[in-house]
DNA sequence: GATGAATGAGTATTCATTCAT
DNA sequence: AATGAATGAATACTCATTCAT
């Protein structure tokens, strides 16, 4: 009884996201996945139309949710508190997607083409236009911007699949702590100072 | 007769450089490069032995100008004003080799597999080193981190060569005053605090 | 409850011969007819063992009226009148038939390997022989055999279901006069000059 | 000395042409041509862009061929003896490139997305006008849409290359004569009743 | 009377690389 | 200093077919 029970389109997935996350999209080859996964590369086609179609459904969750906090946050005011409060809800959505924030981070090789990039593009982009607007000054948008990154940054480098194995380990309650300073810090105090 | 002699070999490095910066390592292909200087693709293993060479040939320079800027830095003291002037004379580096600066912060596709991905990554942790010792708090090592990332991502985002049109066209001046400020903040704030 | 019950069958032939008419056997996909009719492929196996059963069950009302005609035919005297009579009987047959007979005209692509092919094959070249001798001279067995595919193409070109939209539209009746004109040109004038 | 003369390029578009010829364009694939070759797949490759460009470089004299004889006939009287000497010509041209007729008369599975494709149709086209204007009785223009018909079909049945092998070995020159009545019959014996 | 899941063999095309000339 | 010709291995994708349920 190998425990076969119709969850190939869930482990496609899973694996999928692991492979495009370590390796990158377009070094992620169906036959990789498919060998993974014990099936042949037929069978990911009757699961989904193309490759693309994989990276969209494993990416969705994440720029769902990404999405949604875009419209709660363009809906409120633009003031320290409601960024504190974006930016701690896009490091819980980052944290629980950390593959795909991994993804994200690197994307701009694969953006343009597929649908699915040209929509996380704008997710990111709105998410930027929360914590400073397109005519602030351009230290200030820089700060912000790598407000960021450095969430994507920080989950990747210190995160429990970290690339580099010297870096694993460390207590997920403290590299989120890390990361809630240094992002707020950039987010935030840039606030402060744009306040004096 | 104003035949261009034995400047192949540059013309071959201009260009691959151009396409590595656009579009990434993988996704240029030789018959790109090739064709884009109107040779063959054999002439380019004439010149050559291998892509990974072309790539390593390229990014030699700027590799070259860290790592003994790394060696420079390791021998001086780790104060305030040591670093400071570290973190300038990277900026510069930085902005002179803007492309292959922008190659090698989307290059964790890359490295692993070429020499040259090796020694990209080992100076890239002895600049690392330089701002953060490997046991310092998470915190100030993600802070110093993004300190040298915010160098690549400003020039990047808002150089003269950003993938964004709209961010196309700031005043190189302005680009690097916006630059030195967020990193300095990164890197040198991180030393005051960790001063008090 | 007007359930669709029992009929799948039927509506997969339809479906069936109407793509492959328009596009050829070959370019027809499975998945293309069961899209079109909202089952699965597997559905198509329940109905029929191969891709060419079907095909043959959707030419065989077809080939069997030709085959009738063709028995009927050999029974006959071989003088004008009868073959006026059995050009007649094929134009009706094809007229009615005309998706079978459009596909008919373009099928040797496909003819040879499958049971079907051979069987259409067979039935063509009786029809040929009645109207002339194998041994007849080849101006003349050219000729007849031009007047059965003037029918086919007759029909294709200026039928209702034309491939080139400008020729949609003519009045059947129209066409048929004109099909059975040609037609019997080549076929019974063939017949006259013969006899001179 | 194995007489490889850098020849391939026409290598290919020979066999290519058979294949196509003998089997159609998409029941041809790169590996049977390549085999056949004894090259590899993408040695043809380096001598074509695609499948596509294949098939238009075999395509091309024959088509550049009618498409001249198109330009010729549309600047000349429409009179009967104008047509005979077209009709002629279009034989001599399809004589000898009897394959690429071959190819045509089946073609209209192909035609539509290739480039090639629409060019050949255009001049089908073209060639159709020449004998009968389009607002000509149905029957006319069926007529001589067969004249022109009636040429591939008797140089692919009673040709060298027949695919009913019962029907080789014919006298070419027979063949042509036969082709030639049958054709002009249809053609110009067409102008003589409009004449009437 | 059908579906869900899968396979094996195939397709056109691309790429880095080689080597004789 | 370079080209022309070719290769081997890969890639994304498609298709007819099978079979347990």
């Amino acid at each position: 009884m190998t425990e076969r029970t119709g969850n190939t389109r869930e482990r496609i997935q899973q694996v999928a996201l692991d492979l495009f996350a370590e390796q990158g999209y377009d070094k992620t080859s169906l036959r990789e996945i498919a060998e993974r996964l014990d099936v042949t590369k037929a069978a990911l086609y009757y699961h989904f139309k193309t490759k693309d179609e994989i990276l969209g459904s494993v990416l969705d969750d994440y720029l769902t949710e990404v999405e949604e906090l875009a419209d709660w946050a363009e809906q409120q005011p633009q003031d320290a508190e409601h960024r504190r409060e974006v930016l701690t809800r896009y490091i819980d959505i980052a944290g629980r997607g950390i593959k795909a924030a991994r993804f994200v981070q690197r994307a701009p090789e694969h953006t343009g083409q597929s649908g699915i990039g040209e929509r996380f593009m704008k997710a990111m982009k709105r998410m930027n236009l929360v914590f400073a607007s397109q005519d602030a000054p351009l230290a200030e948008r820089l700060r912000t911007s790598m407000g960021i990154i450095s969430v994507h940054m920080g989950l990747m480098i210190f995160g429990p699949e970290s690339a580099r194995p010297e870096e694993r380990g460390y207590d997920p309650d403290e590299v989120r702590a890390a990361v809630t300073e240094v992002a707020t810090e950039l987010v935030i105090g840039a606030d402060k100072r744009a306040a004096r």
